[in-house]
DNA sequence: GTCTATAATCTGATAGAC
DNA sequence: GTCTATCAGATTATAGAC
């Protein structure tokens, strides 16, 4: 309704950003503030709840864009093999392009929070939850039984989880690449 | 040389544990010191380089403890199928029996100071090596071809760091039983 | 080796003028 | 909506007595 929401918009862009580069704790609110150009005053105008819920609609901002990554990318071929093989690809691509400067989606939240704030913790998990149902969703498209893509969606979300986290500390890709080679044999 | 090494001992036995479960920037240097009873003087005594060398000391003890467990674990059964599958299924059920009183291991550390302290990322890059090299020396001691093993070993290690991240989030084990369920079509 | 006190800096958060 | 000043508490780290 008010004018322009540019701040608050910034505000969620840059702390979306410095969470999953930097985690939970290093970030602290004067950083995101003076990154995204918004006054400091106008950060808790635009949420009274503080650290915790800017974090929380961080979190929400990652999970719509990598959520929209992951079905973009598994459009790209009809066979499910090949469709998850490339997805896994690009962020590899990705990955080494960018070097560092884009983190882990959700990861260093969710490993730090989890214990300390409920509402965060659940906002972690629905988020995990979005990325293992579009997987899944792609393999009973393709004819897998439900109960079994529900699994394999689990499956395959905790090994480029896991890849992307092994990557990231090993500075190469390698992990994810080899996560990729594997899928046909997991859904063979 | 000296009388008794205790102090050190308790700090890094007490790091390490809070480490894990708070990850590296939450966990402060006065409750390390506090919980492990030593004095907060004998801190810097005993770690010249402060919190950095606590750090990385700490996850070099991590990394003996779990890759002790996962040898132990390995040795349950000759076929590696079973052994990594009864593996597990052990970190499964323990993490359900002691809840999230132990957290992850590394994987908070190693998100969170990758960037900002090259050294303290080695340690954990030399973690995960490690982690991984016990299962492969598993699958090449059961007759898999070197290579084979290698990347099998990788991709096992990112499976279960990742069914862990996301077991912590969820709350419950069942990404963790799900990928000991796949190892089968995986390892064939 | 231990302990205390404290420096210097950062944090999240608040109050109030504009 | 914005901005400044500031609070109380946390942080890492150091100095120096014992």
């Amino acid at each position: 309704m008010s004018g322009k929401e540019n701040s608050r918009e910034r505000l969620i862009k840059t702390a979306s950003r410095l969470f999953q580069l930097q985690g939970y704790h290093a970030t602290g609110l004067n950083q995101i503030t003076k990154e995204s150009g918004a006054p400091k005053g106008s950060l808790y105008y635009h949420f009274p709840d503080g650290k915790e819920q800017l974090a929380i609609e961080s979190v929400q901002l990652t999970t719509a864009f990598v959520s929209k990554q992951i079905e973009e990318g598994l459009n790209k071929s009809t066979d499910p093999i090949e469709a998850i093989q490339l997805f896994i690809k690009d962020m590899a691509e990705r990955f080494e392009r960018e070097s560092c400067t884009v983190g882990i989606p959700i990861a260093a939240v969710a490993l730090e929070t989890s214990l300390i704030s409920e509402p965060l913790r659940a906002s972690c998990q629905s988020a995990y939850q979005k990325f293992q149902s579009a997987f899944t969703e792609k393999l009973i498209q393709s004819g897998y039984e439900e109960k079994h893509a529900m699994e394999l969606g689990i499956v395959i979300n905790s090994m480029i989880e896991g890849a992307f986290l092994i990557s990231f500390t090993m500075g190469k890709s390698e992990p994810l690449l080899l996560v990729a080679k594997q899928i046909p044999s997991l859904l063979k």
